[in-house]
DNA sequence: TCGCAGGCGGAAAGCGCTTTCCACCCCCGC
DNA sequence: GCGGGGGTGGAAAGCGCTTTCCGCCTGCGA
């Protein structure tokens, strides 16, 4: 029979009260040993005599009874339109290491750009009493959201966003307008003036602002939408260069759809950057491991993500707005105009 | 004034005593009326009562509180080795899709593959009193680590692991010795003898059960460890061709390592698969997008991170193993063997 | 008309922890 | 030698919810 048995409680977990008992010292003494906040000290010995059963009994305080009589929790939300797309997947990753720091646990939902998936997930992490949520992408909007957000600092959370800028809400902002701005100059700059642009979701925030800082230099470009896939990207380069055959330039909103229109063009057998010049957003990974290896903007989605988790955490009034810088990464699928067509 | 700071408890939330007192009806009726598990029923009118009370209050029960009450909370764990590597991206999403499904939130932890982390995190999930954690990777291994999941367990949560089964856990387990094996059978087929392998962190059961796979076909391959990154591919793709120059063909443990060996052949100007072969694990989406395109075993990601979040919601008893089948695609980047070396 | 059963609302006892407040002990000073 | 004060342990009151148990009320049958 396990030494345990005897000391476990049937149901499962050690109590507090199971190690008070076993250290000879009353509930109150325990908990200001274990988890004492350092107004008030306990004898050496007794604090020995706790630390040590706490340690044997396997004790591990009850998250949620704590949660209840502190009245705050230690988890924090991290809400991101799909975790396994590598642009969220990198800003929650960075999140998720400053959160660490903090000794904090990081719920992470799903919302697959869901308005009522984001509601609904908001409203479950103020049932959670989370300390703080991350809105990690600017598609959380309208009213009713807005609604959600406000019960939720009402209720004492805290709420960041990455791109979307909300009355009272810290922010992190990387110059998504900056970058499609340099991507334009850098396009205009190679002699292009035929250029495509095939964009994402609409409503998104992020596309809005790429896109306008790319129209603040080239005016009036060939637009398509496609959904911030590469299958969305690929169908829509397609699509693109059926009715305006004569692009000499892509520039795809983000990497991803880079990747497939980069795939459509080699389907067609259009080289780039020859005849055709390819440029995404984001910097991922993938970019370089592309063919050619792909012009776009670096954002540090990693940074961007663990200084909005610090926004959250420190205790400075919110409404803060930090830029995150955007940086053109030239590579190899951009070009020259070809003077032919 | 907004007409809510009446109605609000200054503190911040709203509780359910004052949902039953707007209602004029106690709280254990409340309590039946908006979490009531059905065994109970209360009476239309008064029903509607509370209803309305809760909606208009936006009232989100107090999850910390009703974990304690029902000695049961609604979040599970999913414990990875980095979030931002797509594999376990995948893997979480399928996850999460699941846990969705049953209302549970998803606490995840990035362990960076630091045994004291995974520890800890383990710890820190049987402090919140998970239903359930997933481990999503193979390094988990050695006695305290085993020890914290007992505690888990006997404390009453649920543990599955993906690829390392354990006694008494339950377990997916991708077909990693099947999916080597593949790749060998393969190589060998299109005419290759000469084979490298860059594998993974040593002590990782991935690496192992990959490399026996393919080692069961093709004896003494040379060997170069890396760290399952692209760089680490890159830099220990370059070491493996200055050791043994006569290679005619590379099998990358992960896709990740095998772009990074792609890039370095394209920096040696060995060209692939004319002069020499590379093959990848994981079928990663960017396994497509490389040049030549990634000729790798397909492992389904996503639905195996279901899977096993499945298994750890029901109920059944635990210790099954679920197999999920590794498939090999080839694709460009394989090609039968250069007589000439 | 009275009795009883069934149905349904409410009081209250926890769930495991924190924290205030009280009581005790010891030591010091006069 | 005695009173008071500082320090330290313990009792107990919650935190917000669930759930058991109790008791009331209604309606039905005899």
């Amino acid at each position: 029979m396990p030494r345990t048995s005897s000391t476990r409680a049937p149901g499962g977990a050690v109590t507090l009260q199971q190690v008070a008992t076993a250290a000879g010292v009353s509930l109150a003494t325990a908990s200001r040993v274990l988890h004492g906040s350092g107004g008030r000290r306990v004898a050496e010995a007794l604090a020995e005599r706790v630390t040590t059963a706490a340690a044997e009994l396997r004790y591990v305080a009850h998250a949620p009874a704590q949660s209840l009589a502190r009245s705050r929790s230690t988890v924090v939300g991290v809400l991101v339109h799909d975790i396994a797309d590598p642009y969220f997947a990198a800003i929650a990753a960075g999140a998720m290491d400053v959160a660490r720091e903090h000794d904090l646990m990081v719920l992470v939902a799903n919302t697959f750009r869901d308005p009522g998936l984001e509601r609904d997930y908001l409203a479950r992490l103020r049932a959670q009493r989370a300390r703080a949520v991350l809105l990690a992408g600017s598609a959380f909007v309208g009213e009713p959201f807005a609604e959600e957000v406000a019960a939720f600092t009402e209720s004492g959370g805290r709420v960041a966003a990455i791109g979307a800028h909300g009355a009272g809400i810290d922010t992190v902002e990387p110059d998504q307008y900056g970058g499609g701005r340099l991507v334009a100059e850098h396009l205009v700059g190679l002699g292009h003036r035929e250029i495509g642009v095939v964009t994402g979701p609409a409503g998104l925030a992020t596309v809005a602002q790429r896109l306008a800082g790319f129209t603040s230099v080239v005016t009036g470009p060939a637009l398509v939408h496609a959904d911030f896939t590469r299958e969305g990207g690929r169908a829509a380069t397609h699509e693109l260069l059926r009715d305006h055959p004569g692009l000499t330039a892509i520039f795809a909103l983000n990497d991803l759809m880079a990747a497939g229109a980069l795939a459509a063009l080699r389907e067609l057998g259009r080289p780039v950057p020859e005849q055709i010049s390819v440029a995404g957003f984001d910097d991922l990974p993938v970019a370089t491991d592309l063919t050619p290896a792909l012009t776009t903007v670096r954002l540090e989605l990693a940074d961007i993500g663990a200084r909005a988790m610090r926004l959250l955490l420190d205790d400075e009034p919110g409404g803060r707005l930090v830029p995150a810088p955007a940086e053109l990464v030239v590579r190899d699928s951009t070009g020259r105009a070809s003077t032919l067509h």
